[in-house]
RNA sequence: GGCCCCGUAGCUCAGUGGAUAGAGCGCCGACCUCCUAAGUCGGGCGCGCAGGUUCGAUUCCUGCCGGGGCCA
């Protein structure tokens, strides 16, 4: 249950009876517009709720805010809902004060069930399938794609807290010209290590990891130059990306990142997805032939030009292939679609919903995030990322350079649209001060008290009194107050983050939280005070503990019991 | 040339149609006989510029300037 949430529907239903009211004694009238906000303000001297409705409704009813909030503070029947006191405010704010002891609901809420605190039932239910990191099947994950793990990921589980159908697939791109100058690459280095004349392709791959792959391909297969060409070949399209594949996949693994799916197009190739949408185009006329290629007429939908399905060549196009996965999502009965691209594919968010658009889908049932760039920075010095330079710090090395737990929550720590400055140096000099440990370090701490309050190794659990039978509102002191405002804030936060698509509002929240508990900590004792104090201030932290658990889950970080 | 993102404190970045705009880092100073000092407390006249919408704009709209990116 969401205490903020109800409370605020409960105001707001509160006000709309005294509009009504009022309207009924004929003290005013209203036209038109009635929308207005319950909102907590930002200084607590302004109450613990407050409403612009005044202010949002003063023209409708032709008179001024502060008249009209005046009218509204008179008409309002609050009897039962445990106000203490309302008052009209500056420009016409009206500012609800509740009774003591609302706030403190907050702590047997989240001890009753605090594996579950934060979660909350959307009203609008939807099976969303989200499409993350998809790398190139042809070398290791880069930064970027170390981002996008993480805000889908964490997406996810946001999206999944308030009450959707979630499910989390990779998308590999193994099929294609890419894939052919992989393998081909592959066969060079092969040739290479075994001493003999090699010649690398043009645009071929450039990394070491392509050398390592043709060292294991050469160690399980001797003989593997030895082979008929094309058998050779075939067997280097599919083996060569199938073990980068399986390296991406454990790398993820390591970085906490698990999909439900990883969906290969040759799949769809070889399920004749890839024609089907062909021919439900042609079958809608929405492609023609032109200089020998298959057009799509996407520029019906709003891009600029007409695309290319299939080349004069024959070759179906990425484009293609594109379309028919993400009608192949929509065949398996997802409401919505949200894919995160990097920035350098934002030029693809149009002739694609154009394409879905083609094939009789609502444009607005797919959602692309598009990620800001991420730029790597080693001692202030930029780090290079070009793959065909071959010189790039991948997912691996910024693990190995900056660990998990860190590098997870500084991708959390900015907005999507955001350019993020990534110093690694930094990162691992300053380790220390990192944000994640201050995080971590507040929960840690409220471990330590609970074990110099019940013994090491004991569960808390088992010996914290009930909370029913605790005055808890001795927990009075403006340190207190604030630590348990904000634990009542996290469902809203938690929806916010789900329904804007903002998974680094999880970050600031866990910030703020530790902030408060660490001010908490460091102004009051909890052992040793009187026994209501200590009983009252031992569940603040046990819920604080809680809740500092539960959005480091959320986040895919750990949560230390001792640092 | 078209399109996208950004412009908030020395640096990196949050944030909101509302009442006194924040954090981390860096810098200066103070605080451990007291549950972890990976902590706390104090030190900050910053929303790129100009119009517009609004009772109210840092937030929304337009233009300009600056930074980054994609495309042709």
């Amino acid at each position: 249950m969401d205490l903020l949430g109800r409370w605020k529907a409960e105001l707001k239903e509160a006000i709309e009876q005294a509009l009504s009211r009022a309207e009924a004694a004929g003290r005013i009238r209203l036209d038109g517009e009635r929308s207005f906000e319950v909102e907590v303000p930002r200084e607590k001297a302004h109450g613990d709720f407050s409403t612009n409705a005044a202010l949002a409704l003063a023209r409708a009813a032709k008179t001024k805010p502060r008249d009209l909030a005046q009218v509204l503070v008179e008409e309002l029947d609050l009897g039962s809902l445990g106000v203490e006191r309302v008052e009209v405010a500056g420009p016409g704010f009206i500012n609800f004060y509740l009774h003591r002891g609302w706030l403190h609901q907050v702590i047997p809420l989240i001890l009753a069930n605090p594996d579950r605190y934060g979660e909350s039932r959307t009203e609008h239910p939807e099976r969303i399938l989200i499409e993350y990191v998809s790398a190139n099947p042809t070398g290791p994950m880069n930064v970027v794609n170390a981002r996008a793990a993480v805000v889908g990921d964490v997406l996810a589980r946001c999206l999944a807290a308030v009450g959707h159908q979630v499910a989390t697939e990779y998308y590999v791109n193994d099929a294609g010209r890419q894939v052919d100058l992989f393998a081909a690459t592959v066969e060079a280095r092969c040739r290479e290590l075994k001493g003999e004349p090699f010649e690398l392709p043009e645009d071929g791959y450039q990394g070491e990891d392509v050398r390592e792959i043709a060292r294991e391909l050469l160690a399980d297969y001797p003989d593997l130059l030895e082979w008929e060409p094309e058998a050779r070949r075939a067997f280097l399209r599919r083996e060569a990306p199938d073990r980068v594949v399986a390296q991406q996949k454990a790398d993820l693994e390591r970085y906490r990142v698990r999909f439900d799916r990883w969906f290969r197009e040759r799949d769809l190739h070889e399920a004749g997805k890839v024609d089907a949408v062909v021919q439900r185009y042609q079958e809608r006329g929405m492609s023609y032939e032109e200089d020998g290629a298959v057009w799509l007429a996407t520029s019906r939908f709003g891009d600029e030009k007409d695309r290319v399905l299939i080349k004069s060549d024959g070759i179906p196009t990425y484009f293609l292939a594109d379309i028919a996965y993400h009608q192949d999502k929509f065949e398996r009965g997802f409401d919505r679609l949200i894919d995160i691209w990097g920035p350098d594919h934002h030029g693809h968010i149009v002739r694609t919903k154009a394409a879905l658009e083609a094939l009789g889908y609502p444009a607005d049932r797919l959602e692309v995030l598009l990620l800001q760039l991420v730029t790597l920075t080693r001692g202030g010095e930029p780090v290079r990322m070009s793959k065909r330079a071959g010189e790039y710090v991948t997912l691996e090395d910024l693990l190995d350079e900056v660990g998990v737990d860190a590098a997870r929550f500084t991708f959390l720590t900015r907005s999507l649209d955001a350019h993020l400055d990534f110093d690694l140096e930094l990162a691992v000099r300053q380790s220390d001060e990192n944000p994640v440990y201050y995080v971590q370090y507040a929960h840690a701490r409220i471990c330590s008290v609970f074990r110099q309050a019940f013994g090491e190794g004991a569960d808390p659990a088992q010996h914290l009194p009930d909370p029913e039978q605790t005055d808890l509102t001795v927990l009075a002191s403006d340190e207190e107050d604030d630590l348990l405002r904000h634990l009542v804030a996290f469902p809203s936060e938690v929806r916010l983050a789900a329904e804007r698509r903002e998974p680094h509002r999880l970050a600031f929240y866990a910030m703020e939280l530790a902030r408060r508990f660490h001010t908490f900590y460091a102004h009051h004792r909890i052992l040793g005070e009187a026994p209501q104090v200590e009983a009252a201030r031992l569940l603040l932290a046990r819920a604080t503990q809680l809740t500092l658990r539960r959005v480091l889950g959320m986040m895919g970080v750990t949560a230390p019991e001792r640092m």
